[in-house]
DNA sequence: ATATTTACTTAACAGTGTTAAATTAACAGC
DNA sequence: GCTGTTAATTTAACACTGTTAAGTAAATAT
C-alpha cells in the first residue's frame, strides 16, 4: 500500500529481503518445490514485486548462488593460512566437502545444476580473487604444492590437477547427495568414503616420499 | 479411433512406443523441458493415453531409466573378460565414463536426480546381475583386484573401494555435464582429466609395485 | 440385440511462471 | 490546493504444466 520514491538503500532492502526468503525455502525443499507467490507470501508481497527485482525465476536463483560462492569462498579462507601447501590442499577438500554436506540443495543449485552462461559484467563476484573464487583458492594451493615440488614429476598443468581433486571431491559429495537414499547400492559410510578419495588424491598425485599427510608435518615443523 | 480388446503383446506396444518417443525427447532436450502432452503428440495419441500405461512422469522416467541401466551394464559386459583385474577396473572406468559423456541427459536422469526410492518388486532390473546391474560389475571387478592382492594392505573393503572409484568418475563426468559451459573456470580437456582420474585411482590405491597398467601387462603376460 | 469391456479422447482442474493493466501514494510545479 | 508525473505495488489474466473425471466408440460376450 505505500509507494514512495524510495533511495537506492531502500530499494535493496526488499531485494535482500526477497533473496533471504528465497534461500531460505530453497534450501530446505530445493528450487523445483518452492513458488514465487510461496516466496512472496512468506515476505507479504505479491508475486509480482519480484519481477521488479529480478528478471525471471533463473535470476533470482542466480543471483541467490553468487552470495553462496561468496559465501563457500569465505569459509574456506582460513584454510589458506595453514602453513603447509599439502596440508592447505587436504584441508580445502574437507572443507569444501563440509559445506557441500551440510548444504546439500545449496550445492545442488551451485554445482549440480546447468545455468545460463554467466555475464561476468552482472555477477558481484570477483573472479581469481582468493576472498571470493573459491576455484581460485584451489588453484593456489595447487600451485604452491607443485611450486614446492611435491607432485610427482610427470604432474605439471595446475588447472588440471585442480580439476581433478575438485572432480574427486565433487563425486563423493553429488553421489551422496543424489544416491543415499538409494537401496540399490550398499553404502559405505560418507566419511570413509571422503577420507579414501582424499588418500586416493594424495597418493595418486604426490611423489611417494610426501604421501601422508602426518608424514609431512613430523618432517618439514617437528 | 480403433478400441479393441488387445492382447497382452499388443499393450506393450503401446507401452515402448511411448518409452521410445519419451527417451528421444528427454535425451535431446532434458526431462523437464518435455511434456507430457508433447510426448503424446509425437505418436499421435492423447497426452491422457500415457497414463493408462504410466502412474505419472516420475514413473515414465523411471522406466526409462530401467532400461538404461541396462544398456550401460550390456555397454560394459565385454569388458568384464579382459584377462587381467587391474585392465578390467580401468576399461570399467573408461567405458562408464564414455557411456555418461556420450549421453548426458541420460545421465543426468540416471546418476545426477535425486529420484523416490525404488521398490525392487516394481523393477525390472535383477540386483546382483553380472548382465544388469554395473554397480555389481564394479564391485566384482574390486573383488578381484583385492582378491589378486594388488591394493594397498589397508584397503580392505570392496564396497568402500567400488564406491570411491565410482565417485572419481562420476565426478570428471558430472563435473562436465554441468559446469563444462561455464567460463569462470577454465577447464582443461576432458581426456586429461579423466585420464588423470585413471592415474589416481590406479597410483592411489594399488601398492607401488602395481600402479602403472602398462607395466603390468608387461609383467604378467608379456 | 443388448450389455460389457477395452482403448482411447475431450474437457476440465489446480497449479505454475510470467506479464499487462490497474491502483495507490508521494512528490514537483503552478 | 490542485494538477500531472513518477515509482511501488497489486489484481487479473495468459499460456502452459501434470493430472484426472467423464465421456465416446468399437469390439466382444451373452
Amino acid at each position: 500500500m505505500p509507494p514512495k520514491p524510495k533511495t537506492e538503500i531502500e530499494r535493496q532492502h526488499l531485494r535482500t529481503l526477497i533473496i533471504d526468503a528465497a534461500r531460505e525455502l530453497f534450501i530446505s525443499r530445493g528450487v523445483e518445490a518452492v513458488t514465487m507467490r510461496e516466496i512472496a507470501k512468506r515476505i507479504d508481497y505479491s508475486a509480482t514485486s519480484i519481477y521488479h527485482h529480478f528478471e525471471d525465476k533463473e535470476s533470482l536463483i542466480r543471483a541467490i548462488c553468487d552470495t553462496d560462492f561468496l559465501a563457500l569462498a569465505s569459509s574456506l579462507i582460513t584454510i589458506l593460512q595453514l602453513p603447509h601447501p599439502v596440508e592447505r590442499m587436504h584441508a580445502l577438500g574437507s572443507g569444501y566437502a563440509a559445506f557441500a554436506l551440510s548444504h546439500p540443495n545449496h550445492y545442488r543449485l551451485m554445482f549440480m545444476t546447468e545455468h545460463p552462461p554467466i555475464d561476468p559484467a552482472l555477477s558481484s563476484l570477483k573472479q581469481n580473487n582468493a576472498e571470493q573464487d573459491a576455484y581460485f583458492q584451489l588453484k593456489s594451493v595447487v600451485k604452491d604444492v607443485h611450486d614446492a615440488g611435491y607432485f610427482r614429476p610427470d604432474l605439471h598443468d595446475v588447472d588440471l590437477i585442480a580439476q581433478t581433486v575438485w572432480a574427486g571431491i565433487h563425486g563423493v559429495c553429488s553421489l551422496q547427495i543424489t544416491m543415499a537414499q538409494d537401496t540399490w547400492v550398499n553404502w559405505t559410510d560418507i566419511a570413509a568414503r571422503l577420507d579414501l578419495m582424499q588418500q586416493m588424491i594424495t597418493h595418486g598425485l604426490l611423489k611417494d616420499e610426501f604421501k601422508s599427510v602426518k608424514k609431512l608435518k613430523q618432517k618439514d615443523w617437528q
